[in-house]
DNA sequence: GTCTATAGCTTGATAGAC
DNA sequence: GTCTATCAAGCTATAGAC
C-alpha cells in the first residue's frame, strides 16, 4: 500500500507520451516532471538513473507489454494467417489507429546513450523473429520468411513515419489489412 | 570572393549531417559548431535566427536538391515505369543505399517548432504528389494514384527506418527495386 | 566574417526538510 | 515518497574586438 502520488503504471504511461512524442533529448526533465505531476527530485526517487533510466523503463515496460500483449497471438495455436490477423488488431490499438508513434523510432536518433540503442535494436529485432516464425511456420523458407517479416516491418514502421507526419492514419490501416498475405502468402 | 572559412554548400552539408543524425533537440549549437568548424558566434553572424533558421535552411536546401536532383526524372519525357526506376537510383545515392536517414524523419518529432513541422509537412506532400503524378500518367485514377504514391513513402520512409535500427540496408534497396511496379503498375 | 568572452536561462542531478 | 532549494554544467544567444 504505497504512499505514491501515482503508481508505477500510470507513472510509466506519461514517462512513455513524452518520450515517444518528444525523443531523447526533446524529452527534458521539465516535460517529465509536468507530465507526471511529479518534481524532479521525486523522479530521482523513484528512478535514481535519472532520464536514462526513466526511457530504460519505459521501453523495458513495452517490452513487457508488446510481447503479452501485441505478439501472443503469432505463438498460439491455429491458421498463421489468423494468427497474424489477430496481432494487426493488437497493433491498431497498441498505436492508436497510427495517431501514436512507436517508441522505437523515436528513441533511435543518435542523441541517445548506447544502451539505449542496443535496448531498441533488440526490441527491433525480437519483434523481426517474431513475425520470421510465423512466416516459417505458414510454410516459407527461412531466408523467405525472413524478407516477409522485414517488409511488414518498414511498413508498419513507414506508415507511422507517415502518419506523424501528415496525420493521415489510412496507409497504417491499410498496412494493417495487408500483413496477413504478407507474411503468410495467404488471405486467410 | 569572400573571406569565408567555408562556402554556404560546406556549412550546409555539415549542419544537415548533424539535423539528420540527432534531430533538432539534439543537434545543439556546440555539436554545429564543432561539425562545420565554425564558433557559434559565426554560425549567428550567417543565420541570424540562429538554430531554427539553421534547420530552416537545412530543410530547404535539401527541398531544392530533392526537387531537381531526385524528382526531377518524374516529370521528364518517357515511359513513367523508367522514370520512377530514374528516381530510384537518384534515392539510392541520396540517402547513401540507405545509410542516411531521411530529414523529414529526424525532424518531425514533437520538439520542433510549429514553423519546422509544417516545412516538413510541405516538403512531404510535394513527394507525394510528384509520385502521384506519375502514377496517374502511368493510367491510375487519381484516387489509385494517391494509394500507390502513399504506399511508396510509406516503404521508403519505413525501409530508412529500418536500416537506422538494425544496420540493414537490403529492406532499402528492395523497396528501390520495387518502386516502378509499385507506382506504375508496370515492371518496366 | 570570424573570433573571444560573456550574459541569462535551462538542463540534469543532488541535499536535506517534512 | 514528495517536496523546496540548490548546484554545476550545458544550452541559446549577444556584444564587441580584430
Amino acid at each position: 500500500m504505497p504512499q505514491s502520488k501515482v503508481d508505477d503504471n500510470q507513472l510509466l504511461d506519461k514517462l512513455t507520451d513524452v518520450f515517444r512524442l518528444h525523443g531523447y533529448e526533446g524529452a527534458s526533465l521539465s516535460t517529465l516532471s509536468e507530465a507526471t505531476g511529479l518534481q524532479r527530485a521525486s523522479l530521482y526517487h523513484r528512478f535514481p538513473g535519472g532520464k536514462e533510466e526513466m526511457a530504460q523503463a519505459v521501453l523495458s515496460r513495452a517490452d513487457d507489454w508488446f510481447v503479452s500483449h501485441v505478439l501472443a497471438p503469432l505463438s498460439e495455436a491455429g491458421e498463421p494467417a489468423k494468427r497474424v490477423k489477430q496481432m494487426a488488431q493488437r497493433l491498431d490499438k497498441f498505436y492508436n489507429s497510427g495517431k501514436f508513434s512507436c517508441l522505437l523510432d523515436s528513441l533511435s536518433l543518435s542523441d541517445t546513450t548506447n544502451a539505449i540503442q542496443q535496448h531498441v535494436e533488440r526490441s527491433f529485432t525480437a519483434w523481426l523473429e517474431a513475425m520470421t516464425g510465423v512466416a516459417s511456420e505458414a510454410g516459407a523458407s527461412t531466408a523467405v520468411a525472413r524478407r516477409r517479416a522485414a517488409d511488414a516491418l518498414v511498413q508498419i514502421q513507414g506508415s507511422l513515419v507517415f502518419s506523424r507526419v501528415t496525420g493521415d492514419g489510412r496507409p497504417f490501416k491499410r498496412v494493417l489489412t495487408s500483413l496477413p498475405e504478407l507474411l503468410t502468402g495467404n488471405d486467410e
